[in-house]
DNA sequence: ACCTGAGTTTGCCTTTTCGCAAAAACCGTC
DNA sequence: GACGGTTTTTGCGAAAAGGCAAACTCAGGT
């Protein structure tokens, strides 16, 4: 692979890597290497070393863990600037899921040991990780509350609207979701069957809430699905 | 409320001070205070600005969230040694839930503002900070996963598991969860209803898997419950 | 233009779990 | 030792969602 010159503006925007010097972008960068992922490929696979950590540039992945009985679950989306697969930071020595690409990806890698030395070198970077694991716990818990006390229509509308957040596109049609993804997916994010999502879904294309196609789903009238989401009825 | 002088040795085996320097233990107790809050009262609520963070000494909390619609979810289980209300350390402005004693109990909080200096400080206190959460984190896909795609009976099994290990106390019986937990808690923490909690556990009861009383959860057979936990079926 | 396979829809029946209601058991206390 | 308020159990019917099976749709490759 021909290794281009990486540019500080790469990631300087990311969050996790704001307010630290040029200097210390620099030295980031030195240990960093450009990665491309084809869609559908993994980045890595639960249950593997976890050697390097990773920052997404372009493209989208999903992050998915598989029970024993092979059932998946969505844990999330990883989107441009998020950074990814930080198990060594939390101190596990491999990954507890797998990352897949769902269209071409071009990320950042960096070894896993160097997560030392940039805290060391910068803790602001430390703080700035606390916030980004803490906002992930926060998205963890509003799952639970949900899988908790909602069914499965609000669900799914829930789990909609944060993806029209994550990956929305304004069209004139309404907003459209930026990736491909399938009613399987949409079930994996909200503890349900593929099934039970398209009948869902169905019923509100009928009611023009949304409007849909293989691999696509368009959001046509977001603040109906709100109002669904939250009304317990 | 008398001051007594705190002691290094209350906070030096905490997970989150581990490896810091008498000297670093010092000066975060400087700015600690202790606090008695007793059964049945909250220690600080949802919604309320986090001006401070704490960590449990001695004895039991939960942490619960409330729906809009008035339904509860408990979120953790916090026992002694365990840091709680870290909401600042994550930039948020507000606790995002509730944390009530379960049983009489004793901890020591410092002022939020305190946070960042502690990290100025001893930069290894950062990382920790950061295993902590990403354990909860960890924890918290751990229960997505379950809700998603287990049953009822399983994931009660699962629940009482992990009271086992973080609350048990061995007997000649079997172990019993050393605090006091209702069939609502337990219906809480699984995403389901006291009555089929009540249900699950009776036929538990008959199998002598479980033997409960009033606020009282005795696990007979571990292994069995464990299997059970396991076995799709 | 036709095949092929992945993705989606739909009907029908079963199972799980809930909700409601009432009774029963238990603890602390007056 | 009776009383009152929680907590727990249980029966019964209802509702939500799942599972199975089959048909259908459509994009892409040959």
């Amino acid at each position: 692979m021909p290794q281009r010159k990486l540019d500080r503006s790469l990631i300087r925007d990311l969050s996790i890597f704001r307010s630290m010097t040029d200097e210390d972008l620099d030295a980031v960068l030195s240990t960093a290497s450009a990665r491309q992922v084809a869609d559908g490929k993994t980045v890595f696979e639960q249950g593997q070393t976890a050697t390097e950590f990773f920052a997404l540039l372009h493209g989208r992945l999903k992050v998915v863990q598989t029970t024993v009985d092979g059932q998946q679950v969505v844990v999330r989306h990883v989107s441009p600037g998020d950074i990814f697969g930080i198990a060594r930071a939390m101190r596990r020595t491999d990954f507890p899921a797998t990352a897949i690409a769902v269209v071409d990806s071009l990320m950042l890698a960096w070894p896993s040991s160097q997560w030392e030395s940039f805290i060391a070198r910068s803790p602001v970077l430390a703080m700035n990780a606390l916030q980004t694991v803490g906002q992930r716990l926060q998205d963890a818990h509003t799952r639970i509350r949900e899988l908790s006390t909602e069914e499965v229509e609000r669900r799914v509308a829930h789990a909609l609207l944060r993806l029209v957040q994550q990956a929305g596109r304004k069209t004139d049609e309404g907003i459209l979701i930026d990736f491909p993804i399938t009613r399987q997916d949409i079930a994996e994010m909200t503890g349900t069957t593929l099934h039970t999502v398209s009948r869902v879904m169905t019923g509100w294309e009928a009611k023009g809430l949304v409007a849909s196609a293989r691999k696509k789903v368009l959001v046509k009238d977001a603040h109906k699905l709100h109002v669904l989401a939250e009304k317990p009825e």
